[in-house]
DNA sequence: ACAAAAGTGTTAAATGTACACCCATGT
DNA sequence: ACATGGGTGTACATTTAACACTTTTGT
């Protein structure tokens, strides 16, 4: 049994140096063949945040992420059926966990595929919209969160995690400061071993101590 | 014709260098005799925006005010009669521009009056978690927002935008420091009047320059 | 040997923090 | 004269910002 609002899944991860945003090309009325974020109606009987798992799995494959309430849509005109209120969440993913893993269960969906966030067409409903908060949200936080961490592998470089700082901000940041100041906040452990597979003098890998991390913000 | 999901109003002021709540005592059921934020049904054929407005003046008698999107709510046990999804609105007001104002125009609600925020009752439905979630962004936004100017006289002295400091972080500032920090941002203006009824040294008037703040945040 | 990215320090400026006394006003 | 809050400066520590070259590795 429906009920009367829905809820969508902003999901970011990062790929290859840039930050991605997953979309479904939608198989249904309305805006058949469109691009949207992945979303549907909450069950009756359901908890919102039961609802946006279940129905983020549905639509792109994808389990146990973490999803955090972004903000709430119900303008009259954003749904071509009357005013369906829909309430956005977010959430990063690490790529490697899930490359092979974005395809929808439903067939609600005809795919789910990642976008560079740049490269974002024009969007079922408000979703553009909604990236757009979502994107902001991330810029606002990117000090205070773990968000960085949770989109790159587990083990990553300096470099990965400066790309990620600079996708967010949309600036370019100075190496050698940047490093110093990701030292000096003392939530990164250094580990002894490198990056492989590069043609090129490999990097260290790099762990976030979230004890450490979490001592610092409660 | 009413909709399916309500809108509450999370309205702050400040008052004797205290952090006040606008809550209202519900005149019908469910919840009735309880203390609760002014909320209530959005109509069907009404933007939400508009809606969180009317009801906010229904229920406060308090006009054109700004609020913004806090949080939606739809835990199935919120409302006794069944889920109704909330969307959670928070204002900031001056005190002075609306001390005999604050009085329900409709009947649902008996009276309206400023709690101080470390002093609210159980509230009705989940009230009690949307103040707190209310108070946290307070805290997350407050240097870089306007609030505190916008809960203050519009000509208000250091001690009192201090005060709001102190209230919101929840913590005592050093004078002095406080001072320097605030003259340093640049965009306080320091007016040639004084503090009147006061049995002590008058302190002087400042105010906010809009322009400045807004350049310095664009 | 070349291409590609890794890694590394110093200096100057700005900002934050700790701290205590005299001043002006109304009663 | 006294009670009350208004108003002020200095020294030290910390943080930020600008800036360029050598090292390592794979091909």
């Amino acid at each position: 049994m429906l009920s009367f609002f829905t809820v969508d899944c902003l999901i970011f991860t990062f790929h290859e140096g840039k930050l991605k945003v997953l979309l479904n090309e939608r198989n249904e009325y309305p805006y058949r063949d469109w691009w949207a974020m992945p979303g549907y109606f909450v069950d009756k009987q359901e908890e919102m945040e039961e609802a946006v798992n279940r129905i983020a799995y549905e639509h792109t494959g994808l389990k146990n992420i973490y999803l955090e309430q972004l903000v709430a849509m119900a303008g009259l005109k954003r749904h071509p059926e009357g005013r369906i209120l829909t309430v956005a969440y977010m959430a990063l993913v690490r790529y490697d966990d899930v490359k092979n893993k974005v395809k929808p269960v439903t067939n609600y969906m005809r795919q789910a595929k990642w976008f560079d966030v740049n490269e974002v067409p024009e969007l079922a409903f408000d979703h553009n919209d909604i990236l757009k908060l979502g994107l902001e949200k991330l810029k606002r936080n990117l000090n205070y969160s773990t968000a960085s961490f949770e989109i790159l592998p587990e083990k990553f470089t300096l470099t990965q995690l400066q790309q990620i700082y600079e996708a967010v901000l949309g600036e370019t940041l100075d190496k050698r400061n940047f490093r110093k100041r990701m030292s000096n906040l003392g939530y990164l452990k250094e580990l002894d071993e490198y990056q492989t597979g590069v043609s090129y003098r490999a990097a260290r890998l790099y762990k976030l101590d979230k004890r450490k991390f979490l001592k610092l913000f409660a």
